[in-house]
DNA sequence: ATGGCGCCGTTTCGGCGA
């Protein structure tokens, strides 16, 4: 079966495409990934920048909409096969532009930004479980039918302990962390197979993917690890490295979350 | 316990995110 020498590919949380738009064109140009999966677009798709990002090169299948959510996969060559939505559940995401997959290199790609769920006792909580549900089934159905998968994201879910900088008890009442949660997150990789990636090759606590806004210049390095990359088990002996770009938070008007590169190599 | 910040838009503040 077909697979490239090696494969290296990000997922940023842009928080609005439009306006980090410069900021996405430079670190393309800088890194070139084999593919860049992007979240909260914030941009509906006849507004979508094509012409910029082909004028620089790159290719773009994208599912937006106006305002809120919106995910896309950039790549060099054309993602081909796109699917907007989950392919076994299209309404598990209510109409929200949340999920897109597509194949770039041989390797089926994933793009997710789960709902953050705001309270447990919020209907947005629920949207949350009913949507790891369905990325659940989704992902046993991708791992059966394609033999590379990586689902990478926004996951707006912290793993363990390693991925909060505060107590887990204390963090164990906050939304992105409860014990729920985290079942809901390890659930999904027990049923499916996949495993994040980082977590294959670096123990490291204190690796963070997103930075509250409000805690920005009082206390950078107060993050959390909520952003992942999910490999099948034909991937997993290839991950080389996953990397934290964390260097963009230095830029004006960043975003609250950083660049995750996975690089894979043949072994 | 609260709020802090940043983005969006039939925009100049309220809704939403994390």
């Amino acid at each position: 079966m077909f697979m490239p020498a090696s494969f290296k590919v990000a997922t940023w949380n842009v928080n609005s495409l439009r306006l980090r738009l410069p900021q996405v064109l430079a670190w393309l140009n800088e890194n070139q990934p084999t593919a860049l999966v992007l979240q909260e677009t914030k941009v509906e798709d006849a507004l979508f920048p094509l012409a910029a990002l082909n004028e620089a090169g790159w290719q773009a299948a994208y599912h937006g909409q106006k305002s809120y959510n919106g995910v896309a996969i950039l790549a060099r060559e054309a993602p081909t096969n796109v699917q907007l939505g989950f392919s076994t559940n299209p309404s598990a995401t209510e109409g929200q532009a949340r999920v897109l997959a597509a194949t770039v290199q041989g390797v089926r790609l994933l793009n997710l930004y789960l709902p953050q769920g705001e309270a447990t006792d919020s209907p947005k909580f629920a949207f949350k479980q009913r949507c790891y549900a369905a990325l659940q089934a989704e992902l046993v159905a991708l791992a059966a039918q394609y033999p590379h998968v990586i689902a990478s994201g926004d996951y707006n879910i912290a793993a363990d302990a390693r991925d909060v900088p505060i107590p887990a008890k204390r963090a164990e009442k906050q939304v992105m962390f409860t014990p729920e949660e985290q079942q809901w997150l390890a659930q999904v990789q027990a049923a499916s197979g996949l495993r994040d990636a980082l977590r294959l090759v670096n123990q490291d606590a204190g690796i963070y993917s997103w930075f509250d806004y409000r805690m920005y210049g009082r206390s950078p390095t107060h993050g959390w690890r909520i952003d992942y990359h999910m490999v099948s088990p034909t991937l997993q002996p290839r991950v080389r490295r996953v990397t934290h770009h964390t260097a963009v938070r230095a830029l004006p008007q960043p975003s609250d979350h950083v660049p995750v590169v996975l690089e894979l190599e043949l072994v």
